[in-house]
DNA sequence: GCCAACGTTGGC
DNA sequence: GCCAACGTTGGC
């Protein structure tokens, strides 16, 4: 199993709009970064887990758990002319944008900051801290656990 | 609102 | 294929 982060802007759709989406699932459609793309098509796998983030907000945060439900799935905004993610070069037969579906699993205990993730040590190599702009990224299973721990403590 | 970092576009 | 110009992201 992989774990992975998912950033999200708050004011378009943030971790309660997931709860509150039917069967609390989404896809995760529109993302059009290259190397985002390449890890949604090629990389997740059903039941994998991962951080949702709020980012370009007042506080930016790991604030909850989800996990891949569904892979390999055609993103309909790029076959929607209506839609700004529009492609008009993918199709539905040859569809150049592949996406997955996320459920809400569950908030974190407390949401853990950016400034906190970048006081610890344990997560230097952390993509977040290092590609602040990639907006689907991987996390090793030795920072989840430590993002994990540090959401269980209260002493914050 | 500013701006650094990064990605994309397009002329050559 | 290089690289300048431009656009976007996202923290602050």
């Amino acid at each position: 199993m992989k774990y992975w982060l998912l950033k999200s802007e708050p004011d378009a759709y943030s971790y309660s709009d997931l709860e509150s989406a039917p069967n609390q699932r989404t896809l995760w459609d529109g993302v059009r970064n290259y190397q985002a793309a390449k890890l949604l098509k090629n990389e997740m796998q059903v039941g994998d887990l991962a951080f949702f983030y709020h980012s370009s907000c007042k506080v930016p945060a790991v604030v909850a758990l989800c996990r891949i439900t569904r892979t390999g799935i055609t993103d309909p905004t790029s076959l929607d002319p209506q839609s700004r993610y529009y492609d008009p070069k993918s199709s539905a037969e040859q569809p150049r944008w592949i996406t997955v579906e996320v459920a809400a699993d569950a908030p974190l205990p407390r949401a853990v900051s950016l400034k906190e993730l970048k006081q610890q040590p344990e997560l230097q190599d952390m993509v977040l801290l290092n590609n602040g702009r990639l907006s689907v990224q991987p996390v090793s299973p030795q920072q989840w656990q430590f993002i994990l721990q540090l959401a269980h403590n209260s002493s914050h």
